[in-house]
RNA sequence: CGGAGUGUGGCCUAGUGGUUUAGGGCGCCUGCUUUGGGAGCAGGAGAUCGUGAGUUCAAAUCUCACCACUCCGACCA
């Protein structure tokens, strides 16, 4: 891409009330745009890292053997009355009528719907396990919005849905999601503490929140000092030691980016999803939930990785993989053309700063706010040993790399 | 929903009743110059001072109402 023609205008300032991080830096760079408090627009560098997220979670659902699907958004009433949430689910339901004054809600979850989808056509223990996963916009009737894409009323977000014969059988699968989500934020460059949690309106017996480790958290867990152990702050009481290693616990402020439920026989049993089993019985299809909110995660990467200048993307979720910055001078101009055409060719992601009249010192300051994890200055001086710079986003040191060499030691970096 | 705060060109802001036909910086447009850390000079465009009502000889400035956004509480991915 053509930094000239990319629809993006940095900032040299943020607005100063807003808090998070997170949030001044992915407006200073132009990744968002707030349309309503809790509602936001993403441009193309914004999009771009979304669906670098989004790819990550696909390949991991996917991996556990679940199937992608579309729902609807608008969801009709009578749907959320079998379950008593029309009125009950908490943060409320956005309510709209259409023309014949039918009542309809913006679905801010998705158990009554898929429930309803599978209920009509698994009969038997045959076509079960069954795991269906969604990525899509949710819309939630928050009380108040927070910290830029941490909390908003409408995001998109990753539902898989489990669909289970027995209980052993779900909680198997339960642990697998657990594991599949670790590997998750783990590509998103995060580290997660994985806390037991209450259901909430979502409901279930069981259920697990992982807890990104940031300032700008609105909750707080337990960690130890020494081991991996994590736990909700409610839930642990006054102890002050680790249950697995007796070293110190440590209070520290987090941010929730997946919540997962074993949710039994909830929603089977109130919209009546059964199947056959073996011995011609029939019984509940035993499920389970688990969720990720895809601008809250995109929201938390940035809160765990910046400077004082800007983001520093990890490689997997960056807008780009390689940002080229030519100066000034003739030569430096068609051979930083050929670069970017060669990279193109190798199938690197290279975001090319062609803007005429930019002075280095202003192409530096938005490399370094936009964050892309390699940059490359080709100048009249690195020329001359025929080399460019190449430089991390997330380390000081410049490396002159020979430009024969350049191709192949970046398909090895990226 | 309760509490606190803010609202002045696209962005950051000065101005707290009267030479304000609202000033500056960034950005934008034109021309020249410049090119290793957000350049320089010259010229230019762009604002019903959040909205409405009121007080006053006079309102961006005071009063009231409304709206919007931010922050704290509760809830959540």
């Amino acid at each position: 891409m053509r930094q000239s023609k990319l629809f993006c205008k940095t900032k040299k300032e943020g607005f100063k009330t807003a808090e998070a991080i997170s949030h001044r830096l992915l407006i200073r760079g132009d990744f968002i745009d707030q349309l309503a408090s809790g509602v936001y627009s993403f441009l193309p560098l914004g999009k771009r890292v979304h669906r670098k997220i989004e790819r990550i979670i696909r390949e991991e659902m996917t991996a556990l053997g679940a199937q992608e699907v579309y729902l609807p958004i608008l969801t009709p009433k009578r749907l959320w009355e079998t379950t008593g949430r029309w009125e009950k689910i908490d943060p409320p339901l956005f309510k709209l009528k259409d023309r014949h004054r039918k009542e309809f809600g913006l679905g801010p979850t998705h158990e009554e719907v898929i429930t309803e989808l599978v209920r009509t056509r698994i009969k038997s223990y045959r076509d079960l396990p069954l795991y269906l996963f969604q990525i899509q916009a949710k819309f939630r009737n928050e009380m108040r919005s927070t910290g830029g894409l941490l909390r908003v009323r409408e995001f998109i977000m990753k539902d898989l849905y489990s669909f289970d014969r027995e209980k052993e059988e779900a909680i198997t699968f339960y642990k697998k999601v657990k594991r599949a989500y670790f590997r998750i934020f783990k590509r998103c460059g995060l580290k997660v503490v994985c806390v037991k949690a209450d259901p909430g309106t979502i409901g279930g017996e069981l259920s697990h929140e992982f807890m990104v480790l940031s300032d700008t958290g609105e909750d707080s867990v337990l960690i130890c000092s020494k081991c991996d152990f994590g736990t909700n702050i409610q839930k642990f009481g006054k102890k002050k030691t680790c249950p697995q290693c007796q070293n110190r616990l440590i209070k520290k402020n987090c941010i929730e980016v997946g919540h997962i439920f074993y949710l039994a026989e909830k929603y089977s049993r109130a919209i009546e999803a059964n199947f056959i089993d073996k011995k011609g019985k029939k019984n509940k299809i035993i499920m389970g939930c688990y969720g990720i909110g895809l601008g809250r995660l995109m929201a938390s990467i940035v809160e765990v990785h910046h400077d004082e200048k800007g983001i520093i993307w990890p490689i997997e979720v960056a807008p780009f993989q390689v940002h080229l910055i030519p100066l000034s001078g003739k030569k430096v101009e068609s051979q930083s053309k050929r670069l970017y055409q060669d990279f193109q060719a190798k199938g690197i992601e290279v975001l090319f700063d062609d803007r005429a009249d930019i002075t280095p010192g202003e192409k530096f300051a938005d490399a370094d706010l936009i964050g892309i994890p390699f940059r490359i200055v080709v100048s009249e001086k690195t020329l001359k040993k025929d080399s460019v710079e190449v430089k991390k986003r997330s380390e000081k040191k410049i490396k002159l790399v020979k430009i024969k060499d350049l191709s192949r030691s970046l398909i090895n970096l990226c």
